[in-house]
RNA sequence: GGCCCCAUCGUCUAGUGGACUAGGACAUCACUCUUUCAAGGUGAAAACGCGGGUUCAAUUCCCGCUGGGGCUACCA
């Protein structure tokens, strides 16, 4: 693929957009797009543009404007026009451009270049290439007066047949479609409201865009958008279309694949940086074998020619990995202010934030995302109920020193002028060699006592942050089990 | 059904008409570190969908098939 430096691009750099439709949450594919288009203008010093289509009143919400919004904003891809930035190129959600599009869909008539058409509504819908040319070829006159007396009547494009709409993708390379799969196209719809690809093409064209680099759904919108950038004598931007991204099953994302909306990975606790590293990976190759990004560095490797034709899978084992490095990269002080967000309230209503910060760091290297706090690190805030049975069985019932340890450690822990780290490890190490155990044989059937699993982070920290009562505690309820007639 | 797109390890991908014994990453497995689990380190296993061409030579170019996907609205 070639680097376009040719004549459409305008000399103030590329303008591209994002133009999702608010009906939904920010999803992962548009997430995707919009960060290839937002790298595609900060790499070439052009601006990104975000429009709002909310033009499909039934479906459009506030609420969706502002999920996606917020979610982009989260992810780090400022826009530097649209909605509440602002920009000379406004309004920039769609609905408030209706005037504009019927201004153009009007000019087009009186063209001659669209009619009303007053077939019936599925009439033309099997054979394109076949239809009463009644409507098609009447005087402007005429078509007036049917508008006048029946305005719910929808506008088309007059489309001739036979001729072949060809353009460069510069993804895809030669796209080429024949007008007989395309039809006279709807402009404006019976209701007055003009369609999408028509609206989309006034707002490009208007907004100035040099490159329209959306998700692959729309190829076979591209070649009708052409042919309206042809009747309104409009030079087309350039356009790229990307692959989907897909699930492991190879079908469209859907929430049986896991969570689809932005938000979603938010509330797990998976950091922007590691979801936009991630997306950068789905569909774009860098030069080198390099994986891990910065923005700048991304921002720096991006271009077009980097981009496959395959449809990506998402895979979530991937994301959990890069979420794992980006927490471990994390300063301590950021690490723990950002886990705070995930602790369960009765955490903190029972314990103080110091001792809760502690807690939170020994986990800092097995956290795969933040939401994971919970289910690693409760039993730092209460005692098991139950003992796995696998770790009962193998190193409390099938190990003849468990009660011995769990009867004579706390005991001689108690005896520490200290509880402290340090001290907990020496004297756990010089017991176990008098006893000729292994360190492990000493400290496993504690674990299973303090945790009620063979799992845990390391014991010494672990047995001080719990204090030496807990400890003891612990120990002494899992020798009552092991030895119920003492 | 029609039209279109795509096709390298399970997954994301690199790559080229001969240097490919096909490279990297996730996941997997093993070893290592070690008080367990992680994290870290080392290593292993793992792919050019099939069939025809073109060529001295094809994973790479062409065609067909198969498989997957998209579109097929007066939705966006």
């Amino acid at each position: 693929m070639e680097e376009d430096s040719n004549s459409s691009t305008s000399p103030k750099g590329v303008r591209v957009r994002f133009a999702p439709s608010p009906t939904g949450y920010l999803h992962t594919g548009g997430a995707r797009t919009a960060l290839f288009n937002w790298l595609l203008a900060r790499s070439r010093g052009g601006s990104f543009i975000l429009r709002i289509e909310d033009t499909d009143e039934e479906r459009s919400t506030d609420e969706s404007t502002r999920a996606i919004l917020d979610g982009l904003r989260w992810l780090g891809l400022e826009w530097d026009e649209g909605p509440e930035v602002g920009g000379e190129f406004g309004p920039y959600f769609q609905s408030e451009r209706k005037e504009l599009h019927l201004k153009f869909a009007d000019q087009l008539l009186k063209e001659g270049h669209a009619f009303v058409c007053d077939c019936p509504k599925d009439e033309r819908s099997d054979d394109k290439a076949k239809f009463d040319e009644n409507c098609r070829e009447r005087p402007l006159s005429e078509q007036l007066k049917l508008l006048a007396n029946n305005p719910a009547l929808p506008l088309r494009l007059k489309v001739e047949m036979g001729r072949d709409i060809v353009f460069q993708d510069l993804i895809r390379g030669e796209v080429r479609v024949s007008t007989d799969e395309i039809g006279d196209i709807v402009i404006v719809k019976s209701t007055g409201g003009p369609v999408y690809n028509f609206s989309c093409v006034v707002d490009d064209a208007t907004m100035d865009i040099t490159h329209v680099l959306r998700g692959d759904d729309h190829l076979s919108n591209t070649p009708k958008q052409l042919l309206i950038y042809e009747k309104l004598g409009w030079e087309p931007p350039q356009f790229a279309h990307l692959p989907l991204i897909v699930g492991m099953d190879r079908a469209r994302l859907s929430k049986r694949h896991g969570a689809t909306s932005i938000t979603a990975y938010r509330e797990l606790g998976i950091l922007p940086e590691a979801l936009v590293n991630f997306l950068l990976l789905i569909g774009w190759a860098p030069k080198d074998d390099r994986e891990e990004f910065t923005r700048d560095e991304m921002i720096a490797a991006f271009s077009l020619d980097g981009i496959g034709k395959s449809a990506g899978a998402f895979n979530t084992e991937k994301l959990f990995w890069f979420n794992g490095k980006y927490i471990r990269s994390l300063s301590d002080e950021e690490y723990q202010r950002q886990v705070f967000e995930f602790v369960p309230r009765e955490w903190k209503k029972a314990k103080r934030d110091d001792y809760i910060a502690k807690v939170v760091l020994l986990f800092k290297d097995r956290l795969t995302h933040f939401a994971e706090i919970e289910e690693l690190a409760w039993y730092f805030f209460r005692a098991p109920d139950d003992y796995n049975e696998e770790a009962w069985k193998d190193i409390m019932a099938g190990n003849e020193n468990a009660a011995l340890v769990l009867k004579e450690i706390p005991a001689a822990l108690k005896a520490l002028p200290e509880f402290e780290c340090e001290r907990i490890e020496k004297l756990v190490r010089s017991y176990a060699k008098d006893k000729k155990l292994k360190l492990k044989d000493a400290i496993q059937p504690m674990r299973v006592a303090i945790t009620g699993d063979r799992f845990s982070p390391g014991f010494f920290e672990m047995a001080e942050l719990l204090g030496v009562n807990e400890v003891t505690k612990r120990c002494s309820t899992a020798l009552a089990k092991l030895n119920p007639d003492d």
